[in-house]
DNA sequence: GTTTTGACTAACT
DNA sequence: AAGTTAGCCAAAA
């Protein structure tokens, strides 16, 4: 028998509530993987968030890319495919990268 | 069960 | 400012 715990912290359910955060995150704006994590009610577990996202299918309509770490870095490795291809995104809807860094104090996402 | 892994972080050099 | 360290925690192996 499943307990109410089980149910409220099953891998999916916490996947869900990421896929739900991220889904939020305004055009033009980006948010840090322990703030994703946060507010998805992981305190914490910002490598879950970047886990998850590894796990998005191609297609996923998620604004992935506005998910970039705490200094306001792109975590792939330095133009790398993965890199390039969220710069580029980032740089679409108007975000600009300053030595390879965007300027959270400009574009971090604020309830 | 235990151990390893990682799209992370804050705190120290 | 840039590199290192130890802590983090859910998933997967």
């Amino acid at each position: 028998m499943k307990t109410i715990a089980d149910d409220n912290n099953s891998p999916e359910l916490n996947h869900r509530r990421i896929w739900q955060v991220v889904s939020q995150i305004p055009e033009g704006k980006v948010a840090s993987y322990g703030q994703v994590a946060e507010l998805a009610g992981l305190p914490r577990a910002a490598r879950l968030v970047g886990n998850v996202l590894k796990k998005l299918p191609p297609d996923t309509k998620l604004p992935w890319h506005r998910v970039i770490n705490s200094q306001g870095k792109i975590s792939f490795p330095y133009n790398s495919p993965g890199y390039k291809r969220q710069k580029a995104l980032l740089e679409s809807e108007g975000i600009t990268l300053l030595n390879d860094k965007v300027v959270m104090k400009y574009y971090r996402w604020q309830l």
